[in-house]
DNA sequence: TTGACAAGTGAACGAACGTTTACTAAAATA
DNA sequence: TATTTTAGTAAACGTTCGTTCACTTGTCAA
């Protein structure tokens, strides 16, 4: 098949998501797909080059998703006209999307808890992690928000964000019974931060 | 030394919270202290039993602490007079000791990296990964405001713990640099209530 | 002083690890 | 049709794993 290399990805990133990278051997990826664990170096040169792929697929699944948004991408100075220009409706149906993305979706919500399981083994994954999870969302938002005026944009952010992120945990748990609630919080808070700005 | 079944116990956990369980060798552990790994099975009778320990260990300290503190225990049903009693002052100064209890204290922040790390590896160590940092925490608040009769006790539980649990991560990464920012947070939230409340 | 015990060493155990190799059969290509 | 490539197997490689064992040393009680 000229899928099995796909095949094998995801297998692999399943075991990751679960175990770790170190807890999972070759010959369990390899019995996933029912192949032997030779067959598996035809189509990648090692173990490491399994999960190097997986990183990249992620960073490019990442971007095409960032440029599919209305939102502005880039750091605020760079883009200071564009943050003016989204709206709070935006912001909204970015972060639900965005909560969905992490949980929902196969590949991210497999990679973002292999991200929570590799983020102390190297400072390249504890990167990756702060980028994705953690400080990078939370930049972001606070970004935005300072963009538009907003006081206190970073008490405002973790308002918005921490309970998306501790949403993660709980969702990892008791799966999508939980997701209406987060969506519930941002329209709330959205809707609070709207009456304020038009005071 | 006597200490030395202490001190794996220690040198384990910190290469746990590292590394994750299956990623740590027992000669490695061995070597932090400067022994053969034969020693190692001096004190304990399998990497396993250290690991079991480690756990036996927090629950000891966990408990410990539940009786140190003034605010009531128990679930709600259990204890709703002791509830009615406790003040917000107390929820401040226990959010704190909580936050600083598992960022600052040796073996509970990284026995908290390693429930991290092992969360998705067995039933077990997902229900204590939920009980000591997720559901437990944000059940234990909301039980608490629902006994003060507030409104929305969910709601507000998650406005105070899911910005705690935020932070962990973002003190992973920054240090000792963000408790200030967190604590200023719990300040903020509960006088925004007690004037709430007080109207 | 003697003997039991506690705490270490270092070599060995079988099993499992990631990886390589020789070989096969089917498919693609010339 | 003949040949090369692709995708697989099965066995073997050297290494490391968790664990055990025979042995040494120092401590302390009888």
């Amino acid at each position: 098949m000229r899928d099995t290399k796909e095949n094998i990805l995801a297998a692999a990133l399943r075991l990751f998501a679960k175990n770790g990278y170190e807890a999972v051997s070759v010959s369990e990826i390899a019995g996933e797909l029912g192949i032997t664990k030779g067959a598996l170096y035809k189509h990648y040169a090692s173990k490491r080059d399994i999960f190097d792929h997986i990183v990249a697929r992620m960073e490019q699944m990442d971007a095409q998703r960032a440029q599919s948004y209305e939102l502005p991408e880039g750091t605020r100075d760079e883009m200071e006209e564009a943050y003016r220009g989204a709206s709070i409706k935006q912001l909204i149906a970015f972060s639900c999307a965005q909560f969905r993305y992490w949980t929902e979706e196969d590949f991210p919500a497999a990679f973002r808890r292999l991200l929570t399981l590799e983020q102390y083994r190297s400072e390249e994954m504890g990167r990756l992690y702060q980028q994705y999870l953690v400080s990078g969302p939370l930049g972001y938002v606070t970004d935005l928000l300072s963009a538009w005026d907003m006081p206190d944009p970073q008490e405002k952010a973790i308002e918005l964000y921490a309970p998306m992120f501790f949403f993660y945990s709980l969702y990892d748990e008791a799966g999508s019974r939980v997701t209406a609630a987060l969506e519930e919080h941002i329209h709330r808070l959205c809707a609070k931060w709207e009456r304020a700005d038009a005071r």
